[in-house]
DNA sequence: ACCTGAACACCGTTCAAGT
DNA sequence: ACCTGAACACCGTTCAAGT
């Protein structure tokens, strides 16, 4: 079978959600589609223009159709939910899209359709775009903690079986008189219903910024 | 001088911050400390672990000094504020220090610290720990953005000289019809004024909690 | 146009050996 | 107790050579 890029980016993509990023190399990934390393270099320039392609790829799963009947409020959330559903489809390749600078078409059409909704429901321009900042910001990081790679302590099963991510589970052992909170609440720290917490911070921000925007709307 | 597992970390920060993670070898801080590579072993057990020393140098940076006089909105403020000024001290330290578990006594003490103001004004266990999730989620992906890492198109003068990084400034050369907002509030999105930024979402999450306690509260 | 092996300048870490 | 060089099994990428 014919080597593209697009295969190359799936065998990548694949080892990144089975072994994590530091498992990806060029020549295990060239291993895979049975092919020479030096094969891959004529699809792809180089690794760091692979994991490029990798990032465009999982923003490119973003849903941006939305009910134009919805109260803007409900297009915001969808919205969001769009973009956070993409990242999940694909975690550990989403760590490695939000890792880097967004220069792709697909990441810029995200800020683009989330600043015209904004707009259109009468946000200036400088609030639009902290608006947007603000939701970006807010998913990106809910998602890294919830992967299981970002502080609040190790939430979930890890995705892979690496003893490294296992050993993470070690917040039995505290010194219970120095973290009691921390210790007393384990059970509700570790384990967590991250679609019920992403909504409930959801809904916060969208009832903050829903109260910021009549101030402002001409 | 000496070797101490100290010095180590020190000349790793050193060196993420100049050159970034990914130009930290074992080799290379051996050479900066004018000592074998092997020498390093004998203070630290591996190039993750650390790594893990520079995560927990990091957050060992948060002043938990707090204001008992003080609202109990401006404490959760002032911790807000600390938190993300540790993280911007060493800012591609705090990008390692982000992308990895959370299991120092350091960063235990900033959710314990959180946790406990919290549930002083009345949260319940619950939604102490997603509001709290909410704000980590926010100040860190916040700044993953501001670094110049994140989706929402790159916003300031790189931290290094690389070009890979530089070349980040391509907005222009977009298809205005095709992204006419991201085009014409190219000035907007490029260079901001993160600490208003960071001052205006902290501002809007802490009036949606606000709103959301006395409901719960006894 | 597409493929490729050899080679180069790097990695982290084990091991056996030194003081 | 602390230090270390050689060696091993890896990297990404250049280059010259093949079809």
């Amino acid at each position: 079978m014919q080597l593209t890029r697009e295969r190359i980016i799936a065998a990548a993509m694949e080892l990144i959600e089975r072994e994590g990023v530091d498992a990806v190399s060029m020549r295990r990934i060239a291993a895979q589609l049975d092919s020479g390393v030096m094969t891959l270099y004529n699809h792809v320039p180089s690794k760091s223009a692979l994991l490029e392609g990798v990032a465009e790829q999982v923003m490119s799963g973003i849903d941006f159709s939305l009910d134009p009947e919805a109260s803007w409020e409900d297009q915001v959330r969808a919205l969001a939910r769009a973009f956070r559903h993409a990242l999940r489809a694909y975690p550990r390749c989403a760590m490695v899209t939000v890792s880097r600078p967004a220069t792709s078409a697909a990441e810029l059409r995200t800020m683009e359709q989330a600043l015209t909704l904004l707009r259109s429901v009468g946000f200036g321009e400088e609030d639009a775009v902290r608006v947007v900042r603000m939701f970006i910001g807010y998913i990106v990081g809910s998602l890294l903690r919830e992967v299981g790679v970002a502080p609040g302590l190790v939430p979930q099963r890890p995705l892979g079986q690496d003893q490294s991510v296992l050993q993470a589970d070690r917040v039995v052992g505290l010194d219970p008189s120095e973290f009691p909170l921390v210790t007393g609440m384990s059970a509700e720290l570790m384990q967590r219903d991250h679609d019920a917490d992403f909504e409930f911070g959801l809904n916060l921000l969208v009832h903050a910024v829903s109260e910021l925007r009549p101030a402002r709307a001409k």
